[in-house]
DNA sequence: TATTGTTATACTCTATAACTATA
DNA sequence: TATAGTTATAGAGTATAACAATA
């Protein structure tokens, strides 16, 4: 993918800015995260899909693949293994036979039960420097940041800072790899 | 890689969580950030060893590596790329003829100072919707986190989660992909 | 022999496009 | 014909290991 969430210890280098500290802070959690998550076959994805097929109803393949921002084609063999693993069952949709709903096991849904209070644990031990005022106040910040985010998601402006690169003198190209 | 970093809208799934917030302000980052900085050869890491042999001393290709946390493999497919594109040089040690120093050039020099800027902007406009005081804020608490984070960063105990893992029942294995 | 940097190879993940079945 | 799902293929990215030069 090639963004700045594949190095981890650029301290010294990079100085407070924002993406430092949110790729350092987002990395912590994913690092811890992933000793939970780890577990589920597929991984952060796997685990996404389960709790979507628990809390979500019914869902088509489709229908999750897009909820959850995964091709449809990686979405089947993610489901493959969830479903070899024991943790969701597909059933055709009765209504339109082309669909196939989604639904969570009792394994499924243990697993998710215990994930998610484990990924609560990992939460707390990652913010554990902050009062409980604090961290309220930090997804609280985070959250209205977030919002805007979500809401632009599209991909429709993407800020002004593109109309101000539009502007810029060419920049040499993107890697060509020679043989 | 396999992190819930590849997931970009899971809103309605996965709620207020720690993961889910910081995932989406670090993607709403990376994703504008990625406007200006995909310009430069090698994307983001392209821009961090600029940025190391800018504001680092002769740095040898393998103290960049281990600063920023790249293989020294693909530290050298970086460098080919980035020298080609005439952003930094590459120089043997006098002292030791194995290292190899990287050396900004003019344009390196440039490309860093006008990519900072505008990675300045881009701080800003995801920010936007935050009010000065509470940026700083966010940038405070953030640091704090980060700060811990980093700090228990060489992976040594990567929190109590780990040993109540431990007590934890097996689960099934990591995605063994069929033929 | 150990270390720095380079090159070659293999493997994983992803993206694309065909293919099947239902509609 | 269009859509949901599956399968197959190719590409990008990464990691591993062998290699050359220097110490």
């Amino acid at each position: 993918m090639d963004s700045p969430e594949a190095c981890p210890t650029d301290r010294a280098v990079l100085g407070d800015d924002l993406g430092f500290l949110l790729g350092a802070v987002f990395r912590s959690y994913v690092r811890t995260a992933n000793i939970v998550i780890d577990q589920i076959p597929g991984g952060a994805r796997g685990y996404q899909v389960i709790s979507a097929a628990v809390h979500g109803v019914a869902l088509s393949q489709r229908g999750l693949a897009e909820q959850l921002g995964i091709d449809r084609t990686v979405m089947t063999y993610l489901l493959d293994d969830l479903e070899a693993a024991g943790l969701v069952t597909r059933r055709a949709d009765p209504a339109d036979r082309r669909n196939r709903h989604v639904l969570p096991t009792d394994k499924g849904r243990e697993l998710c039960a215990a994930t998610e209070q484990r990924l609560r644990g990992v939460e707390a031990c990652v913010l554990e420097e902050l009062s409980a005022a604090e961290q309220d106040q930090l997804r609280g910040l985070l959250h209205r940041v977030a919002g805007r985010a979500v809401a632009a998601d599209p991909m429709g402006d993407a800020c002004r800072v593109l109309s101000d690169l539009a502007a810029e003198p060419p920049r040499p190209g993107r890697r060509p790899r020679r043989s």
